[in-house]
Parts: structure tokens; sequence; C-alpha cells
DNA sequence: CTTGACCCTCACGCTGCGTCATCCCCGATA
DNA sequence: TATCGGGGATGACGCAGCGTGAGGGTCAAG
């Protein structure tokens, strides 16, 4: 019969653990006595041990008492769930360094830069080409609206910009690839991310952000964007969610 | 000047969440009607967009504020910095699914094994070169003797031992990390704990437990056990441990 | 009987909102 | 003008897993 203190050390645990642990009933004292003392046994410290090593692993404490406490409940099972949760997680981190390399690159890239552009790095005339087929498409007022607007940020904001319209174009492409449908919570997700990266500079409404999407398909320029010359039908999997995102959410 | 709920969805955040980023001071909005209501302007949906920004690289809100507000705090290092943390917890993730693999792979043995051994789940051929190598460290008699000991236990105590293993791995490697000194209180109880774990199927003496360090510094499959890959000098932190612990208690 | 070392029970804090519950406000309609 | 529906606002609890006091009994030793 141990006291908390005693248990505590030898688990290399802290005392307000154990009576977490007792609190939420993962793991009682064998017996307490009159004065409200915890006292554990050889059994409470073996399974202390089985607490300790799941916990290790990473799973959280509901899991870990189900495992324990049912029989029926197979460790294999939850230990592999748990593994493919890992699993997804560092996925999800290497998505993110990805996209902080790309802004860092560009942060750096940008310290030398005079201009605060959006397009910096493309040629002129293109620029033009674009500026006209845009206004042609929107309108010249809302064009120019939205120059003024992207002029007015600043460097780490155009960076940040940049490399998020990087990232959602990768996501996009690899959705594609991986054959998930425009109106998947995974695919909306990105177009709405993408709605707030066009917000930058414009709000559109539903229609217009249809119209968006139509660009994608239309213009040859945008589709080469995003079909990468090997990802035929991107621009239109992208439209297609841009129109299923407009009319849920729009 | 929008509302809370047009900006909320406009950004595809909830309007709780404004509340929030407004009560703790992140994002305030550009005026407070006298009805209390929030409006928010052109100014303060860009920083909204910033922030949305940050939060999905996955940087804490607290960061965020710092990076947006304290324009001496350089976002390329705040970046680099999170970058760091985010590959630190993928090796964390990473050591838990080697962990985890281990254990799926002992279990699935265990099942259709009638003897508790210790070491199942590793290949046979793998354990005859263990016990050869054992052999030769520390005699035939000594390993089969402590064979012996290993087969009398129970499923359940054999578990409660692997994963006593796995905790004193687990904290030595932790200690490591952080610079412990091998011959420090906190480094000294794990030795402990190790100590008294390996008494399970020995008694070694003072020379024999040091022996027993040197084993982890000089065979590649301890090592590997112990550095994981990327804790290059953690066996050689254990030996010390152990070489102090002998000395001192044994 | 007094220490000093332990034990106990609250209970807030941290992270980032989700989710009610309760109540106020505003524009449009009957 | 009374009313109603769609917001808007302010608490406040909940979640995960304890850390960290606060305030107050208990116990063994001197």
């Amino acid at each position: 019969m141990r006291t908390v203190r005693q248990v505590a050390r030898a688990a290399g645990i802290s005392v307000r653990t154990l009576h977490h642990y007792d609190a939420i009933g993962l793991l009682k004292p064998g017996h307490v006595g009159a004065n409200g003392y915890r006292y554990y046994g050889r059994e409470e410290l073996l399974r202390l041990q089985q607490i300790l090593f799941y916990r290790e692993l990473g799973l959280p404490l509901a899991e870990i008492a189900a495992v324990l406490d049912d029989p029926a409940f197979d460790p294999l099972t939850a230990l592999r769930e748990h593994r493919a949760a890992l699993e997804g997680r560092i996925g999800h981190y290497r998505t993110l360094i990805r996209t902080i390399d790309r802004t860092i690159a560009s942060l750096e890239k940008d310290e030398d830069m005079e201009d605060n552009d959006y397009y910096a790095g493309i040629a002129p005339e293109t620029r033009d080409r674009w500026q006209r087929e845009a206004e042609e498409f929107w309108g010249k007022d809302a064009v120019a609206a939205a120059a003024a607007k992207a002029r007015s940020f600043s460097k780490e904001q155009v960076a940040a910009i940049q490399a998020e319209m990087e990232s959602i174009r990768a996501d996009f492409q690899r959705l594609f690839r991986e054959g998930a449908a425009p109106a998947s919570d995974a695919v909306q997700a990105v177009t709405d991310r993408h709605y707030r990266w066009v917000s930058h500079s414009w709000t559109p409404d539903a229609a217009a952000f249809k119209g968006l999407g139509r660009y994608y398909v239309e213009n040859p320029e945008f589709r080469g964007t995003y079909d990468d010359g090997e990802l035929p039908g991107c621009p239109e999997f992208i439209a297609e969610a841009m129109a299923v995102y407009a009319d849920r959410s729009l």
C-alpha cells in the first residue's frame, strides 16, 4: 500500500495526475483511509503502468479507459486507429510546413523588391492582357478598385497572400487527382479558402463567383495554371466546386 | 461597415469567433454602435484575412497578435520558429508511430502464442542473434537462467513489464533531450527503475550493470532503440547514468 | 506540543472556440 | 401601433489534462 507521493515518484508522474485519474475514474486507489488518504496496491500499480504506456503513445485518457476496462474493446483496433490519426496529423503538419516554406521564400525575395505588386514576376505585357480581359469580364471600375486595394497591402501581406494562393492551388490539384467530388466537404473547404483569398481584393456575390469559375475554364492562361498540362478537367472541377459553393454559401 | 454576421459569412468563420477575437483583443471592430453592435470596416477585414492566414498555418492566436501588432516582430522569424516547432511535432509523432508498430506487432504475435515471451513480436532470427550476443557478453548460464525466469511470468505481467520498459525508455529520452545530467536525481531515479526492471530476470552487480550500459552503446540494435535515429548520444547518456548508479548504489 | 512533511478538497488557468440560455434591437408587416 | 422574425449582445459551461496555488487536516518524530 503506497501513498500518492510514493506512487507518483515511482511512476515519474505528479500527485496531481493521480488525483486527476481518480477524479475521472481512470485509476482509483485500492483503498481509501478513514482520513481520505489514497492507498495504492500492486494491482493499481500494474494498471498505472498500462495507463502510462498508452498515454505515452498519445492516446486520450478516455480511449485508455475504454481499452483497459472494456474487454471487448480491442487494443489492436484502438492502436491502429490511433496510428492512422497520428499519420493524418503528420500529413497535415507537412502541408503546413510546405506553405510556410513558400511564404518564407517569397518574404525573403520581397525584401529586395520595391513595389507591392501581386503580379510581380509576371511579364508586363501579360499583365496588361490579363487586365484587359478582366475588364471585359467584370467591368473597368471593378478591376480598378481591386487593383487599388491590392496596392494597399504591405510586403508581408503580399507574400502571405501569394503563398496562400499557391497552397490553395496545390490543394485543388491534389483533391482533383484523388478524385474528390466538387461538392465534398474537403473540396468545399478549399473553395472557401479560395473565396476568402479572392476577397482580398474583391468581394464577389454568388453570380460573380460562379463567373470567376467559368473564367478559369475559358481563359487559357488560367487553365494552364490549374491543369499544369497534366490535369485536364481540373479547371472544370474547380469551377464546379465554386458553383456549388456559391449556391450554398453566398 | 459590416455586421458580425456579414463578416463571418464572408470570411467563412463563425460569429462566435469574431466575438472571441474581440474579447482577446486580436480583432476589434472599427466601430461599436450605441446599441453595442459591432461594425467592421475595410481595415478590420484586411486584418482578419491576415489573422486567418496565419491561423491556417497553425500559429497560436497569441503569436498572430504578436506578429501583426509588433512591427519589430519579424514574421520571418516567427514563421521559422513555427516551422521548427512543427517539425518537432512530426518527429515526436513518428517516434510514437514506431512504438505503436512494435506494440501492434507484439500484440498480434501474442495472440497465437502459448508461452509468455518477452520478445514476442521480434523476428526469431533476430532473437537468436541477440541471444548469441548476450551469451558472448555475459555467459551462457546467465542467459539461460534469465530466459527461464522470463517464461515464468503471466501475460499481464509481461504486458506490464513491457509497458514499464517503454516508459523507462521514454523517460530516458526525454531527460536526454532536456539536457539533464546523468548523475542528476531525475536521471538516477529513472535509472533505478531501469535497474529494477532488469531485475525481473536478472540481478546484476555493479560491474554487470555497467557492462549492460556499454552494451547499449556498442550494440547497434540497442542504440537504435534509444537514439531513435535522432538522439545521437542518448545511449552514451544512459550508459553513463548506469555507471553512476552502479557506483553509488550497487 | 510543535514541527515539518504529506494528505485532502476546491477551484482557476490555459487553447479556441461550440453551444445553449437569456435578453435586447430593428425593420417590415398587419 | 402592436407584433413578429431575424439578428445582435452578454454571460457561462464544456472540452483535455493536468499545473498551480489556497486553505486546512494528519501523522510521525523530537
